[in-house]
DNA sequence: AGTTGGATGGTCT
DNA sequence: GACCATCCAACTG
């Protein structure tokens, strides 16, 4: 992933959800087509961002062909390159805040300035803050090898990933089965998964 | 280590 | 008017 005004950042996709079809009722195509999620719809390879609690965005990748509406949430990201950048637009995005007040603010910007790079973009709405990602990039072809904001296949010499499946995050709401199919695949051996941290 | 509640605004019935 | 594909601080044990 790169971006047109800063220095390149790049990492690897470590953590995804998948949503498939207007049956999930997780999906935001549960209720069919709206003005929000009508890329969906549409052809595979193009970014789906959305808004979630009023606060943080979200980047999907569509995926099924053309008429059936699904995507990936991409949950988390391995930082490689860039992380400077990741970690000047996380701090930039908080002063976006409303009622923050300066030396909340600051208390905020100090914890971000310790962060190891694995924890800059642990979390959906990391991705897109780290990335600097937000709504607009709606429709972006992440396919494309000329976008600013784009999905590249791994080179030959990059680390295998540790594939595991496990149940969705945050979907209490849809119930059973949607709550207990296993849709969220992420690489056990990455630091960068996003949830409750192992080990001390 | 685990739980609780506040921030914040768009989207949908 | 309710809910939400989240995150973090502040609390309890």
């Amino acid at each position: 992933v790169a971006d047109p005004r800063q220095r390149r950042r790049v990492g690897r996709i470590v953590e995804l959800e998948a949503y498939i079809g207007e049956d999930d009722l997780a999906s935001h195509a549960r209720f069919g087509p709206t003005d929000r999620n009508r890329v969906m719809y549409g052809p595979p390879g193009i970014a789906y961002v959305y808004l979630v609690y009023g606060m943080y965005d979200c980047l999907n990748i569509v995926t099924e062909p053309a008429g059936r509406a699904a995507a990936l949430l991409v949950r988390a990201v391995e930082p490689l390159e860039g992380v400077d950048a990741m970690r000047a637009a996380r701090t930039r995005r908080l002063a976006g805040r409303r009622r923050l007040d300066p030396t909340a603010l600051e208390a905020h910007a100090l914890r971000i300035a310790r962060l190891p790079p694995s924890d800059l973009a642990r979390g959906p709405g990391l991705v897109a803050a780290a990335l600097d990602i937000d709504r607009s990039a709606t429709g972006t072809d992440l396919l494309d090898p000329g976008a600013p904001l784009r999905i590249e296949a791994p080179e030959p010499e990059d680390r295998l990933p540790t594939p595991d499946w496990t149940p969705r995050v945050g979907i209490a709401y849809a119930g059973p089965p949607w709550t207990e199919h296993r849709w969220r695949l992420v690489d056990a051996s990455s630091t960068a998964v996003s949830g409750r941290r192992s080990r001390t």
